[in-house]
DNA sequence: CTGTATCCCTCCTGATACTG
DNA sequence: CAGTATCAGGAGGGATACAG
């Protein structure tokens, strides 16, 4: 693959923001693990491990914000709340599946790469 | 689309690796503008608009260590550093475009969505 | 031109405790 | 069970000054 059309800037701020929605810590996983379908508050927390019940509220919110994800309470004692993908949501999970097969595919490179250059660091710092 | 497999903890924690470095502020911006080919420090600069010297520099170094990006030192006075894609760079460019266009298609109806939850976030808050 | 070094401040995040 | 409230620590990121 070699060098393509000159970069927009309305594009990349767009793309970005789609992005930073999507490229913090919590975010991925989450819609990832929602695509295995509707769950419980308490599944999601413990099918994404080490998350706290603070940020998947935050993430939940941020998600259902923005359109992906489906927020179903019920008014029951104790109280059921489930979670689940909107359309945009499992539309979304189409390129972001991509992504991750990508980084299956590709991660060996890429910590091959990362050993490379942090071995080339410490050679040049002990010279 | 409907729910599929269930989510695998080990290949949430690799794809996480990846976005993780593709999911800050500017990484993607950058990848992006080096896919229109080799370019020196300056103009990617310019070109990755709203992005500091420092920034630029911590971004385009971790690019390097993973294996995204080559650096070219020319000794010459002035110097000059040209930053281009590796193959690898290249390759990430499929997937990483391929989100792009997904946000170009969609992000209308990201923002309808967030104009509607704020909306309503506003009219619960004001009863 | 292409960085490195430093200061500083904001926001993200986790831990903990409490509520309906 | 499903949150909200509060606090504290640390990383992210900008501004500035300086170096090769």
């Amino acid at each position: 693959m070699k060098p393509t059309a000159h970069p927009d800037p309305e594009r990349c701020r767009l793309v970005n923001d789609i992005i930073a929605l999507v490229g913090d810590k919590w975010s991925v996983q989450v819609v990832m693990c929602l695509g295995g379908g509707q769950q419980r508050f308490t599944e999601i927390r413990r099918a994404v491990e080490g998350i706290s019940q603070k940020m998947l509220t935050v993430t939940l919110r941020g998600l259902e914000r923005d359109g992906y994800v489906q927020r179903t309470v019920h008014a029951t004692i104790p109280p059921r709340v489930d979670y689940e993908l909107t359309p945009l949501g499992y539309e979304l999970l189409v390129p972001l599946k991509a992504l991750g097969d990508w980084a299956l595919t590709h991660y060996r490179r890429v910590a091959a790469a990362r050993a490379a250059y942090d071995a080339r660091a410490l050679a040049d710092a002990a010279e």
